[in-house]
DNA sequence: CCTGTTTATCGTCAGGAAGACGACTATGAT
DNA sequence: ATCATAGTCGTCTTCCTGACGATAAACAGG
């Protein structure tokens, strides 16, 4: 394949965020409102073109910091207070997923604890936090004001779903739960985080013999907090382990 | 974001295939000496552009029919003989990965099982089964024949170390390893699968345990075969079931 | 102050799965 | 006949999990 640049057809490359959170018990999803055709009116992941000189990773990075003030973060940087997990989720490029042209979009995926400010972007009314359940619901969607949020542009419901999918799987067999919390959090809260991505109830005495007897997972601060009523509970920040083994077992059923 | 043909970077879209197999008791992946600069006469990864009316998956099937005469196996429809797993692996955009131009190229993984015939293509001095270990030396690598193999060119090694681990990491919760098989098989060729992937040697006992009872894996076909010397085993072929587990453990150390 | 409620934490017990490994079986090679 | 090679069945111990009782430390209300 000589260099020909005739010889292949230009696309256009994107980068779709599924930046996803856990608030009020429920994991939830940053949607924004698209303001021009197609799918004008309709929700959306946020996301944008990939610049010219720009790495994918760096691109996704951008947007996040663009639409939620979020870092990605550097396991080589500094631990900023303000920082998601993030990671590639998936590639879609079906010829006819955008009908203006020809987009291929590189799907990343972003984990970040619940914001104590959640005013991602300036416009409140363009961008949300919504319930992935809601987001894609089969039968048309309503948030909680009544605005209805599905079905989603694009073919942006099938990347949700994908980047879901990839949450609670990994929280299996990695440590990346702990991306959903601050970064000093209680065994009680962690568990919250399972049980909010999986959509299930776990033992809270199971559970804690669990993350505690994991070497690495959790370290413990030394403090104490009461945050929910009840006997005060441990502080812990993540541990440097990435790798749960065993890994920590969805409840079936 | 308005329509407008000057508002983003045109790039070109690649794929790049990881095909990997199991051969003489070692992973091996498929390679293709480039012919024309950059990295001219270099081993590297198939692959090709995607075309302008074409899904990624199809233009990945596409080439990996092109490069070795397999089809990508389609779950609805007929049993073909000669199938093989593919999935999408992961997409690669760095700036200056391609010295030319601008491209972004969607990895995707193949498993198949050892070629009756290892005729890839028309060309046999263009086209090769390496040794993953040959491919990824970090040292200069050489070939069976002592021909260098190492360095790959652009970033392939990279991707080639993904689809690697990504094929070793899913045949430990998946089915997936009955695609290194061919349609019917022995429990020790499905061990020696494991063994040549992981590297590693599996009890023999434990592991007819473990495959055997797991429910959905394996279907006995009735018919016994004499293989490799020594008593006859039965024969299997792969079951419907697509998840483990519980999972096949990795030993570790 | 006392009691009930909530959350956290520790302990116990039974069942299942896996690693280590002995034993037996059915072939081919010498 | 004997040995080597692979396959298959069992046993035993250990570890992990799920179920669940019990205690601890806070708060709310009478």
């Amino acid at each position: 394949m000589p260099y020909d640049p005739s010889a292949f057809p230009p696309f256009a490359v994107t980068v779709d965020l599924v930046v996803l959170t856990v608030r009020r018990h429920a994991l939830c999803a940053l949607a924004v409102r698209r303001g021009e055709p197609p799918y004008q009116g309709r929700w959306a992941l946020p996301g944008g073109f990939v610049r010219g000189d720009e790495d994918l990773t760096t691109a996704a990075a951008r947007e996040l910091a663009e639409e939620t003030g979020l870092h990605a973060h550097d396991p080589a940087g500094p631990v900023l207070a303000n920082a998601a997990h993030l990671e590639q989720l998936a590639t879609y490029g079906d010829p006819k997923r955008d009908p203006r042209m020809r987009v291929v979009s590189v799907a990343h995926l972003a984990l970040a604890p619940d914001l104590p400010a959640p005013r991602p972007g300036g416009d409140a009314r363009s961008v949300r936090w919504a319930p992935v359940e809601d987001l894609l619901d089969q039968e048309v969607g309503y948030g909680r004001d009544g605005e209805q949020v599905t079905p989603l542009a694009f073919d942006h419901a099938q990347i949700l779903a994908d980047g879901v999918e990839r949450a609670r799987s990994k929280i299996e067999y990695s440590s990346l739960a702990t991306a959903f919390c601050p970064q000093e959090f209680t065994v009680g809260e962690l568990r919250r985080v399972y049980e909010a991505v999986w959509g299930v109830a776990l033992d809270p005495r199971n559970f804690h013999r669990k993350v505690t007897g994991t070497p690495g997972f959790l370290v413990p601060t030394g403090g104490t907090t009461t945050r929910q009523g009840g006997r005060p509970a441990q502080l812990f920040r993540a541990g440097g382990a990435t790798l749960l083994n065993p890994p920590m077992l969805r409840p079936e059923a």
